[in-house]
DNA sequence: TTAATATGAAACCAAATGGTTGCATATACT
DNA sequence: AGTATATGCAACCATTTGGTTTCATATTAA
Protein backbone atom coordinates (compact mmCIF):
# COMPACT_ATOMS: atom_id res chain seq x y z
CA UNK A 1 0.00 0.00 0.00
CA UNK A 2 1.47 3.44 -1.27
CA UNK A 3 1.15 5.75 0.98
CA UNK A 4 0.94 8.69 -0.73
CA UNK A 5 1.70 12.40 0.29
CA UNK A 6 -0.29 15.30 -0.46
CA UNK A 7 0.95 18.86 -0.21
CA UNK A 8 -1.37 21.31 2.13
CA UNK A 9 -2.44 22.99 -1.22
CA UNK A 10 -3.92 20.12 -2.77
CA UNK A 11 -5.50 18.93 0.26
CA UNK A 12 -6.83 22.09 -0.13
CA UNK A 13 -7.99 21.54 -3.66
CA UNK A 14 -9.85 18.66 -2.94
CA UNK A 15 -11.66 19.67 0.40
CA UNK A 16 -12.89 22.59 -1.57
CA UNK A 17 -13.66 21.02 -3.99
CA UNK A 18 -15.93 18.65 -2.35
CA UNK A 19 -17.20 21.44 -0.55
CA UNK A 20 -20.16 21.97 -3.07
CA UNK A 21 -22.98 19.94 -3.86
CA UNK A 22 -22.94 20.17 -7.60
CA UNK A 23 -19.33 19.35 -7.66
CA UNK A 24 -19.76 16.24 -5.58
CA UNK A 25 -22.81 15.13 -7.71
CA UNK A 26 -20.92 15.35 -10.72
CA UNK A 27 -18.26 13.78 -8.79
CA UNK A 28 -20.61 10.73 -7.87
CA UNK A 29 -22.07 10.43 -11.36
CA UNK A 30 -18.62 10.58 -13.60
CA UNK A 31 -17.82 7.50 -10.81
CA UNK A 32 -20.77 5.71 -12.68
CA UNK A 33 -20.27 6.27 -15.64
CA UNK A 34 -18.16 8.92 -17.97
CA UNK A 35 -20.04 12.02 -19.35
CA UNK A 36 -19.31 14.89 -21.66
CA UNK A 37 -19.59 18.48 -20.02
CA UNK A 38 -22.77 18.99 -21.96
CA UNK A 39 -24.66 15.60 -21.04
CA UNK A 40 -23.80 16.81 -17.45
CA UNK A 41 -25.02 20.08 -17.46
CA UNK A 42 -28.39 19.23 -18.89
CA UNK A 43 -29.16 18.09 -15.32
CA UNK A 44 -28.47 21.32 -13.67
CA UNK A 45 -30.59 24.51 -13.24
CA UNK A 46 -27.22 26.46 -14.38
CA UNK A 47 -25.55 27.80 -17.28
CA UNK A 48 -23.33 25.43 -19.18
CA UNK A 49 -20.26 27.64 -18.47
CA UNK A 50 -21.01 27.00 -14.63
CA UNK A 51 -20.79 23.65 -14.98
CA UNK A 52 -17.72 24.00 -17.19
CA UNK A 53 -16.42 26.11 -14.20
CA UNK A 54 -17.30 23.07 -11.77
CA UNK A 55 -15.66 20.42 -13.52
CA UNK A 56 -12.18 22.51 -13.73
CA UNK A 57 -12.24 22.84 -9.99
CA UNK A 58 -12.84 18.98 -9.89
CA UNK A 59 -9.82 18.49 -12.63
CA UNK A 60 -7.89 21.00 -10.89
CA UNK A 61 -8.22 18.94 -7.59
CA UNK A 62 -7.80 16.23 -9.89
CA UNK A 63 -11.07 14.44 -8.64
CA UNK A 64 -12.12 14.01 -12.29
CA UNK A 65 -9.86 13.73 -15.47
CA UNK A 66 -10.99 15.14 -19.16
CA UNK A 67 -9.92 13.62 -22.67
CA UNK A 68 -10.93 14.82 -25.42
CA UNK A 69 -13.35 12.89 -27.91
CA UNK A 70 -14.33 14.52 -30.92
CA UNK A 71 -15.69 18.47 -30.25
CA UNK A 72 -16.83 16.30 -26.43
CA UNK A 73 -14.77 16.33 -23.56
CA UNK A 74 -15.53 13.10 -21.70
CA UNK A 75 -15.68 13.35 -17.69
CA UNK A 76 -14.53 10.56 -15.81
CA UNK A 77 -14.70 10.07 -12.18
CA UNK A 78 -11.03 9.64 -10.14
CA UNK A 79 -11.40 7.32 -7.39
CA UNK A 80 -8.03 7.45 -6.60
CA UNK A 81 -8.27 10.91 -5.30
CA UNK A 82 -11.28 9.89 -3.29
CA UNK A 83 -9.12 7.34 -1.55
CA UNK A 84 -6.45 9.80 -0.99
CA UNK A 85 -9.14 12.11 0.61
CA UNK A 86 -10.42 9.04 2.61
CA UNK A 87 -7.22 7.68 3.64
CA UNK A 88 -6.50 11.52 5.05
CA UNK A 89 -9.31 11.84 7.23
CA UNK A 90 -8.26 7.94 8.47
CA UNK A 91 -4.88 9.73 9.72
CA UNK A 92 -6.93 11.81 11.79
CA UNK A 93 -8.92 8.68 13.03
CA UNK A 94 -5.03 7.54 14.00
CA UNK A 95 -4.65 10.86 15.82
CA UNK A 96 -7.33 10.45 17.84
CA UNK A 97 -7.15 6.91 18.90
CA UNK A 98 -3.76 8.03 20.18
CA UNK A 99 -5.00 10.52 22.53
CA UNK A 100 -7.67 7.72 23.92
CA UNK A 101 -4.71 5.46 24.39
CA UNK A 102 -2.91 8.39 26.37
CA UNK A 103 -6.20 8.69 28.35
CA UNK A 104 -6.25 5.03 29.11
CA UNK A 105 -2.35 4.92 30.54
CA UNK A 106 -3.26 7.53 32.61
CA UNK A 107 -5.97 5.73 34.34
CA UNK A 108 -4.20 2.74 34.36
CA UNK A 109 -1.48 4.75 36.74
CA UNK A 110 -1.34 4.57 40.22
CA UNK A 111 -4.29 6.27 41.40
CA UNK A 112 -4.16 10.21 42.67
CA UNK A 113 -2.90 11.02 46.11
CA UNK A 114 -3.20 14.22 47.54
CA UNK A 115 0.64 14.39 47.90
CA UNK A 116 0.99 13.49 44.61
CA UNK B 1 -22.89 0.37 12.04
CA UNK B 2 -25.61 3.71 12.34
CA UNK B 3 -25.80 4.77 8.85
CA UNK B 4 -25.38 8.67 9.41
CA UNK B 5 -27.61 10.82 7.00
CA UNK B 6 -25.86 13.72 6.17
CA UNK B 7 -27.69 16.92 4.42
CA UNK B 8 -26.25 18.54 1.64
CA UNK B 9 -25.80 21.79 4.08
CA UNK B 10 -24.18 19.40 6.70
CA UNK B 11 -21.61 18.23 4.19
CA UNK B 12 -20.69 21.56 2.48
CA UNK B 13 -19.92 22.80 6.39
CA UNK B 14 -17.70 19.90 6.82
CA UNK B 15 -15.69 19.67 3.83
CA UNK B 16 -15.85 23.23 3.48
CA UNK B 17 -14.08 23.78 7.22
CA UNK B 18 -11.69 20.85 5.98
CA UNK B 19 -10.73 23.02 2.99
CA UNK B 20 -8.28 25.18 5.02
CA UNK B 21 -5.02 24.15 6.60
CA UNK B 22 -5.31 26.15 10.03
CA UNK B 23 -8.29 24.79 10.43
CA UNK B 24 -7.37 21.11 9.61
CA UNK B 25 -4.52 21.84 11.74
CA UNK B 26 -6.73 22.96 14.86
CA UNK B 27 -8.67 19.80 13.90
CA UNK B 28 -5.30 17.55 13.90
CA UNK B 29 -4.61 19.51 17.83
CA UNK B 30 -7.44 19.11 19.37
CA UNK B 31 -8.22 15.59 18.34
CA UNK B 32 -4.79 14.87 19.87
CA UNK B 33 -5.60 16.98 23.21
CA UNK B 34 -8.15 20.03 24.26
CA UNK B 35 -6.54 23.41 24.45
CA UNK B 36 -8.19 27.08 24.69
CA UNK B 37 -8.91 29.39 21.73
CA UNK B 38 -6.08 31.38 23.27
CA UNK B 39 -3.57 28.46 23.50
CA UNK B 40 -4.12 27.61 19.65
CA UNK B 41 -3.93 31.28 18.46
CA UNK B 42 -0.39 31.37 20.04
CA UNK B 43 0.43 29.15 17.45
CA UNK B 44 -0.48 30.86 14.48
CA UNK B 45 0.65 33.99 12.81
CA UNK B 46 -2.87 35.84 12.40
CA UNK B 47 -5.04 37.46 15.23
CA UNK B 48 -6.78 36.03 18.05
CA UNK B 49 -10.10 37.17 15.99
CA UNK B 50 -8.76 35.16 12.98
CA UNK B 51 -8.24 31.97 14.70
CA UNK B 52 -11.31 32.72 16.85
CA UNK B 53 -13.55 32.75 13.43
CA UNK B 54 -11.51 29.57 12.38
CA UNK B 55 -12.80 27.84 15.92
CA UNK B 56 -16.50 28.97 15.07
CA UNK B 57 -16.63 27.41 11.04
CA UNK B 58 -15.21 24.16 12.32
CA UNK B 59 -17.87 24.25 15.71
CA UNK B 60 -20.88 25.18 12.68
CA UNK B 61 -19.46 21.86 10.99
CA UNK B 62 -19.29 19.79 14.36
CA UNK B 63 -15.55 19.28 13.96
CA UNK B 64 -14.77 20.28 17.36
CA UNK B 65 -16.92 20.91 20.67
CA UNK B 66 -16.76 24.60 22.54
CA UNK B 67 -17.01 23.99 26.31
CA UNK B 68 -16.80 27.23 28.69
CA UNK B 69 -14.18 26.63 31.37
CA UNK B 70 -13.40 30.24 33.32
CA UNK B 71 -12.94 32.67 31.23
CA UNK B 72 -11.60 30.02 28.13
CA UNK B 73 -13.10 28.45 25.85
CA UNK B 74 -12.07 24.48 25.80
CA UNK B 75 -11.65 23.06 22.34
CA UNK B 76 -12.00 19.18 21.76
CA UNK B 77 -12.01 17.79 18.25
CA UNK B 78 -14.88 15.49 17.88
CA UNK B 79 -13.48 12.20 16.09
CA UNK B 80 -17.36 11.10 15.72
CA UNK B 81 -17.90 13.80 12.33
CA UNK B 82 -14.66 13.14 11.11
CA UNK B 83 -15.58 9.41 11.11
CA UNK B 84 -18.81 10.15 9.07
CA UNK B 85 -16.89 12.35 6.57
CA UNK B 86 -15.12 9.65 5.95
CA UNK B 87 -17.70 7.06 5.07
CA UNK B 88 -19.30 9.60 2.75
CA UNK B 89 -16.26 9.24 0.90
CA UNK B 90 -16.81 5.52 1.48
CA UNK B 91 -20.01 5.86 -0.32
CA UNK B 92 -18.37 7.34 -3.38
CA UNK B 93 -15.52 4.02 -3.57
CA UNK B 94 -18.79 1.85 -3.38
CA UNK B 95 -20.09 4.01 -6.20
CA UNK B 96 -16.71 3.43 -8.51
CA UNK B 97 -17.10 -0.55 -7.61
CA UNK B 98 -20.20 -0.59 -9.33
CA UNK B 99 -18.98 0.72 -12.25
CA UNK B 100 -16.23 -1.62 -12.31
CA UNK B 101 -18.69 -4.48 -12.00
CA UNK B 102 -20.88 -3.07 -15.12
CA UNK B 103 -17.80 -3.04 -16.93
CA UNK B 104 -16.45 -6.24 -15.55
CA UNK B 105 -20.45 -8.20 -16.70
CA UNK B 106 -20.07 -6.19 -19.93
CA UNK B 107 -17.16 -8.26 -20.48
CA UNK B 108 -18.11 -11.67 -19.52
CA UNK B 109 -20.90 -11.03 -22.26
CA UNK B 110 -21.31 -12.69 -25.75
CA UNK B 111 -18.48 -11.35 -27.86
CA UNK B 112 -19.25 -8.68 -29.79
CA UNK B 113 -20.66 -9.80 -33.76
CA UNK B 114 -21.01 -7.42 -36.41
CA UNK B 115 -25.03 -8.17 -36.91
CA UNK B 116 -25.11 -7.00 -32.78
C1' DT C 1 -10.67 47.33 43.73
C1' DT C 2 -7.73 47.36 39.97
C1' DA C 3 -5.21 45.24 36.42
C1' DA C 4 -4.53 41.49 33.28
C1' DT C 5 -6.40 37.82 30.46
C1' DA C 6 -9.81 35.35 27.44
C1' DT C 7 -13.42 35.78 24.69
C1' DG C 8 -17.16 37.82 21.70
C1' DA C 9 -18.68 40.74 18.24
C1' DA C 10 -18.84 44.47 14.93
C1' DA C 11 -17.05 47.10 11.04
C1' DC C 12 -14.16 47.01 7.48
C1' DC C 13 -11.26 45.25 3.42
C1' DA C 14 -9.20 42.45 -0.43
C1' DA C 15 -9.51 38.26 -2.71
C1' DA C 16 -11.93 34.13 -3.94
C1' DT C 17 -16.28 31.87 -5.28
C1' DG C 18 -20.24 30.82 -7.95
C1' DG C 19 -23.01 32.50 -10.93
C1' DT C 20 -24.15 35.21 -15.43
C1' DT C 21 -23.80 36.71 -20.64
C1' DG C 22 -21.38 37.17 -24.84
C1' DC C 23 -18.20 35.81 -28.21
C1' DA C 24 -14.73 32.83 -30.51
C1' DT C 25 -13.37 28.37 -32.13
C1' DA C 26 -13.51 23.47 -33.20
C1' DT C 27 -16.06 19.59 -34.69
C1' DA C 28 -19.97 17.22 -36.75
C1' DC C 29 -24.06 17.00 -39.67
C1' DT C 30 -26.77 17.90 -44.05
C1' DA D 1 -20.52 25.24 -47.93
C1' DG D 2 -23.44 26.26 -44.30
C1' DT D 3 -25.61 25.18 -39.90
C1' DA D 4 -25.80 23.21 -35.42
C1' DT D 5 -23.38 21.57 -31.36
C1' DA D 6 -19.69 21.44 -27.73
C1' DT D 7 -16.38 23.78 -25.64
C1' DG D 8 -13.25 27.63 -24.01
C1' DC D 9 -12.69 31.98 -22.29
C1' DA D 10 -13.29 36.77 -20.85
C1' DA D 11 -15.80 40.30 -18.51
C1' DC D 12 -18.84 41.24 -15.16
C1' DC D 13 -21.49 40.91 -10.66
C1' DA D 14 -23.05 39.66 -5.85
C1' DT D 15 -21.81 37.03 -1.98
C1' DT D 16 -18.63 34.61 0.88
C1' DT D 17 -14.19 34.07 2.96
C1' DG D 18 -10.23 35.06 5.60
C1' DG D 19 -8.03 38.40 7.38
C1' DT D 20 -7.69 42.98 10.13
C1' DT D 21 -8.64 46.47 14.09
C1' DT D 22 -11.41 48.12 17.73
C1' DC D 23 -14.38 47.91 21.58
C1' DA D 24 -17.16 45.53 25.16
C1' DT D 25 -17.66 42.03 28.63
C1' DA D 26 -16.53 38.25 31.77
C1' DT D 27 -13.31 36.05 34.67
C1' DT D 28 -9.02 35.63 37.21
C1' DA D 29 -5.09 37.45 39.76
C1' DA D 30 -2.73 40.93 42.71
Amino acid sequence: MVAYTLSDDEVDRIFKALADRTRRDIVRRTLIAEASISELAKDYEMSFAAVQKHVAVLEAADLVARTPRGRERIILGNPEAIRRAQQLLGQYETIWRGRIDRLDALLAEDPPTPGN
